[in-house]
DNA sequence: GATTCATCCTGTAGCCGCTACAGGATCAAG
DNA sequence: CTTGATCCTGTAGCGGCTACAGGATGAATC
């Protein structure tokens, strides 16, 4: 029976917990109904009361996110933190899983980078017959 | 009044657009409805009924999709390579902001490689009181 | 007490670049 | 003439939000 009034001690709105953690309300809510947070108490009203351990939980989630880190990852990442906090093991797998995904974006993306900037260089800015651009994204340029 | 009679000379369905791309079938109508591709001609029973040239544009879709181009930049690179054959510098323009955005990229995703590569070194796999890995994600790793 | 205005609520629709289905029409081969 | 592959349209879903509409509260001011 506690919360009866409204903002007492430690409790947020969802409005404060947005300011404190930089993350938008409309993807707080989003967050809470697709089970990435759990649903918190309300108001009489019908209004969300968050608890200062919130703002940790959402700020963790935020830097997850920021890390590229998918919200399934942070899903299994936040039980593991949870009561159980049981495997350090679980939470080292999730995370060099990722962590090879990130390696091979990279990789990825660098191929491409030489590529484009070697064409680019080779590209005139004139009215050319044959822009070099557009001749690598040419079935000819296929490698 | 040409094809009367379907799939004369070179004209192709979609299914063997689609093997001749690599595109799959649900992609090409896409691109149409989405105009990044213009409406081919159809038959009499209202099937796509695509050129040999359609094989060229796709495939050059194709390629600058992988080459992580959006669609909005691929309808303009296809507007430029069309009649108007104009600026290459219009092209160029493009390509260089396009390079631009991969750089960037490459450099956030190697900002993340490094910490979260170090962190889990850091790791090691048994049940321990404190997760390194969590540790990063948690607010105090904030930087 | 009444008004104002910020904040909150739910629900729905949109973004990108597809992918997947339902439910039907048509085609080519046996 | 039947089978089975291919095609058609239209709609809905994915992830990860974001942006409304339309309404109910809350806190501060007069």
């Amino acid at each position: 029976m506690r919360a009866i009034t409204a903002s007492r001690a430690q409790e947020l709105t969802i409005g404060r917990l947005s300011e404190l953690t930089g993350v938008n309300i409309e993807t707080i809510r989003y967050y809470e109904r697709t089970k990435v947070l759990p649903a918190p108490a309300r108001t009489a009203s019908g209004r969300r009361l968050y608890q200062s351990a919130d703002v940790r939980t959402l700020a963790f989630l935020r830097r997850a996110r920021e890390l590229g880190f998918s919200l399934d990852e942070i899903r299994a990442l936040l039980r593991l933190g949870g009561p159980e906090k049981a495997s350090c093991r679980e939470v080292r797998r999730i995370a060099t899983h990722h962590l090879d995904d990130i390696r091979a974006k990279i990789s990825d993306l660098r191929k491409l980078e030489r590529l484009l900037a070697k064409t680019v260089a080779r590209c005139t800015g004139t009215t050319a017959p044959d822009c070099p651009v557009l001749d690598i994204l040419d079935i000819q340029g296929r490698n």
